[in-house]
DNA sequence: TGATCAATGTTGACGCTGTCAACACCAAAT
DNA sequence: ATTTGGTGTTGACAGCGTCAACATTGATCA
């Protein structure tokens, strides 16, 4: 998706030509992606993201208007991957507490391993900001998954009767605090690996259900 | 505090040098903090401030040595005012549980009064990336108060037992996810004005509270 | 087959930015 | 009265996003 210009020859077929370059588009992507994990999205520059695919510094204006727009489409595809991570790590975790506790988890992980990814997600280039369509879907796609892990989770015996936008917010906004903190705050120690962020992003994930169910 | 260059004559006073501006640091925080929300942290631009206090390009180098060190001043500004705010909603509210939500309400209410200072306190200049102590130690301030609220909720009788730091890790993380939302995603209706916002608050912390209660 | 066309690339320029080096001004200490 | 050090100015440099004009190509159609 979102490649369909003639033909697509994809990637620079050997001996290609030079000039055209074949799949800029996706170049273009893959080189920000890295750049943006090694300057974070404030100096990523679109003349250095040029220079590493080898063209000249406006070659990327072919592909996005502007800047801005790189970093949307860039945003879109973090959303897509941060959706696949929690996706996956909640596959067959069909129990409504444990799986709200393993996307709690995956949430963590994945702005633990790409920061500059989850400050793209969330600074200026998030959906709040922009219409593009693809963007808005990306991180709908995302955030339905945390929704209906909440819906299933209210439908639990001894539940308390309550809103499932609101439950649903607070769900995501202890993760969603929890990763924004571990990323840019210097944290009380106790997120020195993997297992213990999980084992915290547990804990504070189980206290939150505990305030859901009736007294 | 913050300023004890010679004797400090303070503001431009009347019929003044003209050349020497007089207390040109305030003057660029004042600027600096109007620019920052009129268009974010990122384009803050140094020129643009020295223009609004009528001096040169390079005069603000005499008093920041960086445009990342006018940021980091901001940002500790910026956190003394946040901690001011929770400070002054929650005085006088000595029940812990109430506390805790007079808290969470203020901690949304900057968040939405201010939201490119939030981004600032919690973006790349955050106190995590610079070693400045003014700038630790403003944020330390503003945390204390979440702090010391969730160790008094902790001793109110039927509490669950539990470590202190990551109680307070939940609350803070629970109430900076929410503004953090607010600030930067389109987020379902609701929280269109001040009662409803700290309405949601007061929900999202209570459902916390009663999580850390024992059974 | 050869001309045309649209997509995609390049060059060169503009104004903006952060920052540096060199200089100007001025108040206070000697 | 002179020196000095803090503060402000001018001028310059490289890097940035972006625009206008031009070049090169593969595909389309006569």
């Amino acid at each position: 998706m979102a490649d369909r210009s003639h033909n697509a020859q994809s990637a620079k077929s050997p001996g290609s030509d030079a000039y055209h370059h074949g799949d800029l588009r996706n170049a273009l992507l893959a080189a920000a992606g890295d750049l943006l994990e090694e300057v974070g999205p404030e100096r990523l520059s679109l003349r250095e993201v040029a220079r590493r695919c080898g063209v000249s510094q406006t070659a990327p204006y072919r592909h996005f208007d502007t800047r801005h727009a790189l970093l949307v489409a860039l945003a879109a595809d973090a959303f897509r991957a941060f959706a696949g991570r929690m996706k996956s790590e909640a596959e067959g975790v069909d129990d409504p507490p444990a799986r709200l506790r393993a996307l709690g988890r995956a949430y963590l992980a994945f702005a633990i391993a790409n920061p500059a990814k989850l400050r793209l997600m969330f600074g200026p280039q998030s959906p709040s900001k922009d219409s593009s369509a693809e963007l808005q879907e990306a991180a709908r796609e995302a955030f339905a998954l945390i929704h209906d892990a909440t819906e299933a989770r209210l439908a639990q015996p001894g539940t308390r009767k309550m809103d499932l936008e609101q439950a649903t917010l607070g769900a995501w906004a202890i993760v969603h605090g929890l990763a924004s903190l571990a990323i840019d705050m210097p944290l009380p120690p106790g997120l020195e690996d993997e297992a213990r962020r999980s084992e915290l992003a547990d804990t504070l994930m189980d206290i939150y259900q505990r305030g859901l169910d009736a007294t």
